[in-house]
DNA sequence: ACCCAACACCTACATTCATAGGTATTCAAC
DNA sequence: GTTGAATACCTATGAATGTAGGTGTTGGGT
């Protein structure tokens, strides 16, 4: 009964299906092909969410049966046509209704911590490996995100500039603001891992020490 | 090609199939019904690793016909039995070969920072009902967190406790040093969230002050 | 003796996700 | 003019997840 169609009209199951919505934001700046969509996934958008493009074109093609988006046919070499996804004005209330919706939390599944719990079944060398593999991975992450919170305050964040350029004068200061600040808390997350993870690390000799 | 069939020798795929190692580290502490392993899933541990009983109860057969665990028909009342399963030498060397691996790390879905990052689509009210929800959630997050380490430095942990009944000795200290460190990151994480939560309901306010 | 919550176990289904392939065109470099 | 990387799009399959139900037993309270 529920997950087939997502109307604006319904935001308690608007707050699910993601994917959707995560193109649809994307769609909200730039109209697009699967191809550009996939492409922004795999880089910088996709430290936040990530999905294979094996997945992005059943869903665009659900999204334009469902009316959110809208395809058009565009020219692409001498042969060849693209698809381009545009965004509908259903496409945007759906967008707003879950914006406006309050997101349902659901349960965690943190394999890296379960396995910090256990960790006297891995030898004191494995234990740190793992969290040397913690740091070296939210270290990638944090220079990530340093570097766009520098382009959004240098203004040459290309997203960034793309957005603004199809937002209204008086509501630029708010969209800057809120791009920066969903960053600045993947980069608060990404110091308080690499802390925790060197902390694990000082653990780990304090108790091979007192052996 | 993947995921078929978990054997200890094979570290590169058994760092996947986490639900199945989260029962293994369950069950290395005690032997358990299904459904005492479902309860453990809906209360302390399911903050960490969640799964539904239509999950663990499948797995748990898969891992039966893998060797990892044995079940016991135990009599339960005068008519009923029930399936007591503990880990089998099997499954030791698989779960230390999985906590000896190293994990891969999965690309982040993360809806929450999404919506942040779009929140000039949503009214000021509807982005602070999402923020102190955000802070309700890891609120009370943290407070199970809290009483876990409480538990744990009073000695009045039951998980703990039975752990540490089946831990050579010598083995004790390292045991509930690294059971608290796990709860240490989540007490962080959460009192992380909590503060950027913080943090966006005051800019919303300053940005309508703005205004 | 009966009721009911807790215990124990299970199936079915749809969705979502991950992995691995496939085809064909374009464009720039050699 | 051929090669190859990038662009563009797609299918198939299996695994994991979420949701919703189902059956029956037990054990304590009234």
């Amino acid at each position: 009964m529920r997950g087939q169609f997502v109307s604006a009209s319904d935001p308690e199951v608007s707050a699910l299906m993601s994917l959707r919505f995560a193109l649809l934001a994307l769609l909200s700046v730039d109209a697009m092909t699967g191809y550009d969509l996939h492409k922004r996934f795999d880089s910088s958008v996709g430290h936040v969410w990530y999905a294979p493009d094996s997945q992005i074109y059943p869903e665009l093609r659900k999204m334009e049966a469902d009316g959110v988006v809208a395809a058009e046919e565009v020219p692409w070499g001498p042969k060849g046509t693209k698809r381009e996804y545009h965004i509908t004005e259903a496409g945007r209330d759906a967008l707003r209704a879950w914006m406006n919706a309050t997101l349902p939390y659901a349960r965690f599944r943190d394999a890296m911590h379960l396995k910090s719990a256990y960790f006297e079944w891995a030898s004191p060398d494995a234990a740190r490996a793992q969290l040397r593999a913690h740091i070296a991975h939210y270290e990638g992450e944090l220079a990530q995100w340093e570097e766009q919170i520098h382009q959004i305050d240098t203004a040459t964040s290309p997203m960034l500039n793309r957005r603004l350029a199809v937002t209204p004068e008086k509501d630029r200061a708010r969209t800057a603001a809120f791009k920066r600040y969903a960053y600045e808390g993947l980069v608060l997350r990404a110091e308080q891992e690499i802390t925790w993870a060197r902390d694990g690390l000082k653990l780990i000799d304090d108790l091979e020490e007192g052996d």
